[in-house]
RNA sequence: GGGGACUUAGCUCAGCGGUAGAGCGUUCGGUUCACAUCCGAAAGGCCACAGGUUCAAACCCUGUAGUCCCCA
């Protein structure tokens, strides 16, 4: 596509105009497979994998960050001529497809229930063929260097068949197990969820205090309703054996519910069998007698504070604290539960705490976490009261059954009231999980599901982190996942949902096996009955986990694998340290035996620009495709990395985006520039081509020596990570260096027939450099100018004529830093701002001519700069004079203005014009900061533990600038004398 | 309750041992033959506070205060 050199810079239109050509080149690279990655053994390779969007969703800021960032990281490596692969893909995202799907039937008026599983999947998959590659599209705008061939899907055959084995692996592991735990259930979601997916927040609510009456023993309670209470308690709780799989359980008891530690369960839990006899009396029995009874019908109570009363009706305990005198007494007796009747005992747990509410809590083992571990520790019942969809049980009683859990709380609340059992009613402020994705209050409640057992797979997710295997940039994620990863608990992974993968786990029709396979069993190896396969599917992170070697073709040995496994970096947000990065840690572990990626670059969230998290229910998302089409793709990428340092949030406003592309604008144009002047030149071959000491302006060996240490400066940014530092310096570098200076200084060599030809080499080297080294960044504009660029005489494997995204990252150790040039053109830009300054001090416009005078040590290189020097800072005539002139003193000029530059003395001579007082006053104070200056370097040089213990760079560093300064002061105070007599 | 981050120019943020930086905004001046999506110039900072380490601290350490996040 490169362009016949005629067209030259007549057809490069005036303004930049991204969405002339960005499409084009997208086009252009796919078309030529450039993304493309292939198997070549021996080879270094780069590789890398997307974190799989969701494929219900559209392209937000998060995303565009994410892909900008690894998009960076992908071209630096493969323009560094690495083999790259970077493999895309989406997740299947149970919950939030079921959400839309659910949504669609909804409004046709049906449900899933109604449809059933095979049809609701048909649709699902429609749905999924129809709308799911939105999101890559969108990748694509953004100008991802994905290699689609190889795009995955987590549910497509590849991925799943990896689920399946892994599932089938871990349960002969025995590290998934099915058992009744507390697991939290989302009504939203309709599905239990894990832990992580619960999101605690401080939620304003009430604390309330009820009241318990006191019984004198349990000789009391064992009164009339004791036989039948025992009696109906044998039978209770073993009800759920028989009801579909989305119905939780309500076990009654944990022995008759059948609630086990299990493998890797809660700690600190003794088994079932030895609570039998201490656990014997620890029972709550149903009690008709005391159902129902006002308050006034006893004497003595027990207060308790509770956030949660509708719970009450499945309290099977009261606790206190053992140290807590003030209910030492009282421990081993028991209390009737008001409404229901129950008598519950009053137990000592060191985990209550006597500063919460009374002291006294009610414990409701069947749905509160800590509830929970109690009731295992002291063996007490279980009875759930609260069911799916966040009503109550048949277990609530007949009054509360059915109820929604809120209206229940108000019913219960009332009935206390009014029984006078409600003591009193508090505002409080506490801790409510809700539901990570749709926000409902999450439900706590104990249910048969399938877990991963987490222990034994952390240990060497956490080792191979800290043998820095794997690294987190920044360094301080380490820390969290660490402290995560120590602490982690089992995965709940089992979901109530039919989109995903279904658990490869068939239920008996007669006995009780289990059998766990990757084919589905034709009848129960045990007994020969029919079996059913388990109705649950799986959590869609447990695919995800799998995703960096699920992608490439695992369980085979794949060529993909042996060669791009393990990746180089995973690109993520913090948000889904635990959800994902950890997950694939661990899975890696234990299936690759392999970390999946060696650093994981970790960013921060963009935000909107009041710096609030974007979200839909805020309304202040900012869409990227929008952005794209009002400032273009290259603009939006430069504007999410520049400044932004890895791992912090960063706010996002059009401003930001605005500055961005006002710079693509000014490369664009410093690029017609360079053609214009570039015209029916042809670029060198490389061992023709100038030697950098060779060339004979300054101003040249300034810019290449520049250019030198911009790209050092990035290399080492992006080999530290630092994409925001990379970006910075070659927009410094093209924008303050380039055209600010060099492109201005051409200006006067191209003039010059003598330096015409080496100027034009070192525009185009310099420019083609500066679209090299900016590629990465912004793909589409850099491709889009460097197919202007002349291209030297066709020879092999020359880079310029292949295409940017393919051609070479400009590295360190081609051109050289140049200290003398850098110290002569330094003082040259010294001495054109003083000028400038100078001139706008006295209101002199830009543009006009006025004379200057240049007093200076070496006369003979100021006047190779005076073409310079007149152009930059419009000055005519300049008057060039030798301070070692015998005659110097008469010539310098009287009534001028000055300011003073390492080597040289510059004069304004506005004879008239000038001021003299206050041009007095302001050398004064130029003066007056060259002495603070000095004071503090001669007090650095005069300190002898300095000059001994600083590094010797860093005391001739010192000891220049201090004679600088003193030059230059001493020129100021000789000037202020000269100006004052001349006043008189 | 535990852990972490942040506090630098009016705003948004870089910098994290050796002369305080950028972008935006503000003020002044510019139709200079690449660019007004621009050019030139300027103003603006006890780098939160208090100690300490060091020849040298915005940067390292210890406290304090405020803001935010994560985990329980």
């Amino acid at each position: 596509m490169a362009r016949d050199q005629e067209q030259g810079a007549k057809s490069l239109p005036k303004a930049y105009e991204p969405k002339s050509f960005e499409n084009k080149w997208y086009e252009y690279w796919m078309e030529n497979d450039l993304f493309k990655a292939y198997v070549v053994p021996g080879k270094p390779r780069f590789s890398i994998v997307i974190p799989p969007p969701n494929v219900t969703g559209a392209l937000h800021m998060g995303h565009a960050l994410d892909t900008t960032l690894q998009d960076i990281f992908v071209r630096y490596n493969r323009m560094r001529g690495l083999e790259t692969l970077w493999l895309p893909g989406t997740d299947h995202a149970s919950i939030a497809t079921h959400a839309r799907i659910e949504e669609m039937l909804a409004e046709e008026g049906t449900s899933r229930w109604e449809l059933g599983r095979e049809k609701f999947l048909e649709r699902a998959w429609e749905w999924k063929q129809k709308y799911g590659h939105i999101i890559t599209d969108q990748l694509k705008t953004l100008g991802a260097s994905c290699d689609w061939s190889r795009e995955r899907f987590t549910m497509d055959e590849v991925c799943s068949r990896a689920v399946t084995e892994v599932f089938v692996r871990l349960y002969e592991k025995g590290l998934i197990y099915r058992g009744k735990y507390m697991v939290n259930f989302c009504p939203g979601c309709r599905t239990v969820i894990s832990d992580i997916e619960v999101n605690h927040e401080d939620t304003d609510g009430h604390l309330y205090y009820i009241k318990y009456p006191l019984l004198e023993g349990l000789g009391e309670a064992l009164g009339e309703g004791l036989d039948e209470a025992l009696g109906e308690g044998q039978g209770e709780g073993l009800g759920e054996e028989g009801l579909p799989k989305d119905i939780p359980a309500t076990p009654s008891t944990a022995r008759d519910a059948g609630i086990s530690e299990g493998p890797g369960g809660t700690k600190g839990a003794s088994t079932a069998d030895s609570n039998e006899e201490a656990g014997r009396s620890l029972r709550s029995y149903e009690s008709e007698a005391h159902a129902g009874t006002p308050a006034d019908s006893y004497t003595e109570f027990i207060t308790v504070a509770t956030t949660r009363p509708e719970t009450m009706l499945g309290d099977t305990a009261i606790a206190v604290n053992p140290e807590d005198p003030r209910y030492g007494h009282l421990v081993g007796r028991y209390a009737v539960l008001p409404l229901v009747g129950r008598i519950i005992p009053i137990i000592a747990d060191q985990h209550v705490d006597p500063e919460f509410g009374t002291g006294a809590v009610k414990i409701t083992p069947a749905h509160d976490p800590n509830d929970f571990e109690m009731g295992l520790t002291h063996g007490l019942d279980f009875v759930s009261v609260i069911g799916i969809e966040g009503n109550m049980t048949e277990e609530a009683g007949k009054k509360y059954a059915g109820l929604e859990r809120y209206q229940c709380r108000e019913q219960v609340l009332a009935d206390l009231k009014q029984l006078g059992y409600l003591a009193k009613t508090e505002e409080h402020r506490h801790s409510v999980g809700h539901c990570d994705r749709c926000y409902s209050t999450v439900e706590p409640l104990i249910s048969e599901q399938w877990f991963v057992k987490m222990k034994p797979l952390a240990e060497p997710a956490l080792e191979v982190v800290r043998q820095g295997e794997v690294s987190f940039v920044p360094e301080r994620f380490t820390k969290i996942y660490e402290h995560w990863m120590e602490n982690i608990r089992d995965w709940c992974i089992s979901r109530q949902l039919w989109w995903g993968h279904r658990i490869p786990a068939w239920y008996c029709d007669d006995c009780s096996e289990i059998t766990v396979a990757r084919t589905a069993p034709e009848k129960c190896p045990k007994c020969g009955s029919t079996v059913r396969q388990d109705g649950d599917v799986l959590d869609t992170w447990f695919s995800s986990a799998l995703w960096p070697f699920s992608t490439m073709g695992w369980p085979d040995d794949t060529e993909d694998l042996r060669y791009f496994f393990p990746t180089d970096i995973l690109i993520t947000g913090y948000d889904i340290i635990f959800f994902w990065v950890a997950r694939m840690i661990f899975s890696s572990m234990e299936f690759m035996k392999q970390p999946p990626f060696h650093h994981v670059l970790i960013h921060g969230l963009v935000r909107d620009a009041l710096g609030r998290k974007m979200s839909k229910t805020l309304g202040n998302g900012i869409d990227p495709l929008e952005v794209i089409d009002k400032y273009g793709a290259d603009a939006l990428r430069i504007s999410l990395v520049s400044g932004v340092a890895m791992g912090s949030d960063m706010r996002f406003y059009d401003e930001k985006v605005e500055g961005a592309r006002n710079f693509c604008n000014k490369l664009w144009n410093a690029t017609r520039y360079c053609l214009s002047n570039l015209e029916g030149w042809t670029p060198p071959t490389p061992d023709t081509e100038p030697r950098q000491g060779e060339l004979s302006t300054m101003a040249a060996r300034w810019i290449l020596s520049r250019l030198a240490r911009t790209i050092e400066a990035v290399n080492e940014a992006l080999n530290r990570f630092e994409p925001g530092e990379a970006i910075d310096t070659i927009i410094d570098f093209v924008w303050d260096q380039f055209c600010d200076w060099y492109i201005e200084f051409s200006k006067e060599s191209l003039a010059n027939p003598e330096t015409r030809k080496e100027t034009q080499f070192v525009l185009w080297q310099v420019l083609k450099q500066s679209l090299a080294l900016l590629h990465p960044f912004a793909p589409f504009i850099t491709e889009e100018l460097w197919s202007y660029l002349p291209k030297p005489a066709q020879t092999e494997g020359q880079p310029e004529h292949r295409p940017l995204i393919v051609s070479e990252y400009p590295v360190p150790g081609k051109l050289s830093i140049d200290a003398e040039a850098e110290e002569l053109i330094g003082n040259l830009i010294d001495v054109i701002k003083g000028i400038r300054n100078m001139r706008a001090e006295v209101n002199i416009p830009t543009g006009k001519k006025e004379k200057a005078v240049i007093l200076a040590e070496k006369p003979e290189l100021w006047e190779r700069f005076a073409p310079y020097i007149k152009r930059l800072a419009w000055t005519e005539p300049l008057e060039i004079l030798d301070q070692g002139d015998p005659d110097v003193e008469a010539k310098r000029p009287r009534q001028a203005l000055t300011s003073v530059a390492t080597g040289a003395e510059v004069f304004l001579p506005l004879e008239g014009v000038i001021d003299i007082d206050k041009e007095i006053a302001r050398l004064e104070k130029t003066i007056a900061e060259l002495r603070e200056d000095l004071d503090k370097t001669a007090k650095r040089l005069s300190d002898k533990e300095f000059l001994s213990k600083a590094p010797e760079q860093v005391v001739d560093n010192h000891r220049k600038r201090h004679e600088d300064n003193q030059e230059k002061l001493q020129a100021l105070i000789n000037r202020v004398e000269m100006l004052a007599k001349i006043k008189g």
